[in-house]
RNA sequence: GCGGUCGUAGCUCAAUUGGAUAGAGCAACAGGCUACGAACUUGUAGGUUGGGGGUUCGAGUCCCUCCGACCGCGCCA
């Protein structure tokens, strides 16, 4: 019998009993896995709910509950080796063979484990978008790393994802961008040439700008403005849009969509936005702009769509963008940099103005803090002291910078510690988890092939061990981590329970000899151990790490 | 001032949306390789979940109120 099945089994069985005990309540069964293994396997808390209608104490309900289900289904005796009423809980646990037959079932399914097939819902995910000013930096790199990682998951669950960029290119900092491109250009010839306030001082341009003098020569020296900027911002732009698409491709990220802003407007679809609103009777016009009613969906304050000069804000952009992502999509969601938060309401706002409410979900990435070691890093950008994400990937490498972005909630700033990503040492969560990898595709190495070939088949009757049993239920555990990474949209439960699992190998490889002389058992364990690297590895990949067989 | 996020072991963080005696890692201390990778592991110690009040069978989680930290409050993007 399989694990959902003896759940179920034992749920039917619990609501029936409380149907003749209690015949005016329907209660819903659901079992959770208590946080102590003492507890059993499973626990379920009807009782709490009844003890109102039962006029008794949880404890009795639970007491009574237990002996009625088993006197009416003598047979779950067999499935549960304990069926105990405990303070209002009924833990329950499962016999070996439960167990065994979820194993055989992971060593089956085998890459697909966990996997539910495609079903057509849509999902939208927007991150790791930067200005088109700069190199990517740190916590872009969080952005993404998360991003990704529910991306994966996402799909990995049967969703359809669209992983979208947008490139903000229609603001004035992109004139900023090209009056500094300019001036770098400029300094080629006069080295004295000043850079524009509120510029961009970064080295970065330097490049860009001498590119154009390599292809223009002096031509734009004595042009007006008007003549070279839209030029010079644009080639900016494309450079260091180029620039953020290859560090994302480095950091294996990959994305459907880079969204220009510009283009948004030139196709008419932030009319289109702004026309739809004003349909639905959204708009008003005071002091010759036009204003969103924001106040209408949870914000403090009405919002500009178009300016006093007809000029649309990044607001409108983003009504139109998101108008369009919401019509494409049967979820969406955004992760935006920690100076956003006061964005959330105006842009949930929309989602619901334009009769999706709830489909939109924006997380905020917090802070990330460099550290190496107990050196603090400093960041600023105006001094040109900028450490981007290619210095971090340079310096730690993309399985460490990975995994350390992942390894909290999203909610939580982060403190990045360089010096420790790169330790190799018990300390560096990111080899802990390899190691558990590795140290498993070294025993399958030292095992017979044949052997190996035989233990996708054994019995798995042998595993009686409580350290292999908790190393199967953490196993199994895997489908339903997975749907909580993406239903809470929590990227960090996947590197805390590649931790466990690697953490559970550990033991059972330390309590329990694998290559040992009897063959069943040996068999077994092997099995075991294809098992566990398989779901080892299907999280680190979710979340964009290698497992390495060596290191 | 208004609004948001947060405050959990010495440090860094979890806690399955209200469940049991709040859990991991690091650091500290004491053990374990004539066993496949010791980059591992076992144990000990460490807490009034910032303070106070409330809601109920039950609160780190929800409500109120103080304290503290970070952030937002443009016809910027």
């Amino acid at each position: 019998m399989k694990l959902d099945d003896a759940l179920r089994a034992f749920g039917d069985a619990t609501a029936a009993a409380v149907k003749e005990q209690y015949p005016e309540v329907t209660p819903q069964v659901v079992f959770e896995a208590p946080r102590r293994p003492e507890f059993g396997d499973f626990a379920s808390n009807v009782a709490f709910s009844l003890a109102k209608v039962a006029r008794r104490p949880p404890h009795d309900v639970a007491k009574l509950l237990a002996t009625e289900v088993l006197r009416n289904a003598p047979e779950l005796g067999e499935i549960f080796t304990e069926i105990v009423p405990v303070g209002g809980f009924i833990n329950l646990r499962l016999a070996p063979q439960i167990w065994h037959a979820e194993l055989s079932g992971i060593l089956r399914e085998n890459e697909s484990f966990g996997k539910t097939p495609p079903h057509g819902a849509r999902v939208s995910l927007e991150f790791g978008s930067a200005n088109p000013t700069g190199p990517l930096v740190v916590v872009q790199g969080r952005s993404m790393s998360i991003g990704a990682t529910l991306a994966n998951a996402m799909r990995f669950c049967g969703y359809e994802v669209f992983v979208e960029w947008i490139i903000n290119d229609a603001g004035g900092q992109l004139d900023a961008l090209g009056r500094s491109i300019y001036a770098r250009y400029r300094q080629t010839f006069e080295p004295e040439f000043p850079l524009p306030e509120n510029g961009y001082p970064g080295e970065y341009l330097i490049p860009i700008a001498l590119g154009i003098r390599q292809r223009d020569g002096d031509r734009w020296i004595s042009a007006p403005e008007a003549d070279w900027l839209a030029y010079f911002s644009t080639a900016g732009r494309d450079e260091l849009v180029a620039e953020q698409r290859r560090t994302a491709g480095r950091f294996g990220v990959e994305y459907d969509h880079w969204q220009s802003e510009r283009e948004l407007h030139d196709s008419g679809q932030v009319s289109e936005g702004i026309e739809h609103l004003r349909r639905l009777g959204l708009t008003y016009e005071a002091d010759g702009a036009l204003f969103f009613r924001a106040t209408q969906f949870g914000d403090d304050k009405d919002r500009v769509l178009l300016r006093g000069d007809g000029r649309p804000t990044y607001f409108c952009m983003d009504v139109a963008y998101h108008y369009q992502k919401l019509k494409a999509s049967d979820r969406v969601v955004d992760i935006l940099g920690p100076d956003h938060h006061g964005y959330i309401e105006r842009i949930k706002g929309i989602s619901s103005a334009l009769g999706y409410p709830g489909r939109l979900d924006v997380i905020i990435a917090q802070q990330v803090a460099l550290m190496r070691g107990s050196e603090q890093i400093a960041m600023s950008k105006r001094a040109g002291e900028i450490v981007t994400l290619d210095d971090i990937l340079d310096e730690v490498g993309v399985d460490a910078a990975r995994f350390f972005f992942i390894m909290l909630a999203v909610e939580s700033p982060l403190t990045f510690d360089l010096a420790l990503a790169v330790e190799k040492e018990s300390e560096n969560p990111v080899y802990y988890v390899q190691y558990g990898h590795a140290r498993i595709a070294s025993v399958l190495r030292n095992a017979l092939a044949d052997d190996v070939a035989a233990a996708r088949s054994a019995s798995l009757e042998p595993l009686v061990h409580p350290s292999e049993l908790s190393l199967v239920r953490r196993l199994a555990e895997f489908p339903s981590v997975v749907r909580g990474v993406v239903e809470r949209l929590a990227a960090h439960r996947l590197a805390r329970y590649a931790r466990d699992v690697a953490s559970d190998f550990h033991q059972f490889y330390t309590e329990c000899k694998i290559l040992t002389d009897e063959r069943d058992v040996r068999l077994a364990r092997l099995a075991l151990c294809l098992a566990s690297k398989n779901v080892l590895a299907r999280a680190l990949s979710l979340a964009g790490v290698s497992a390495p067989d060596s290191m």
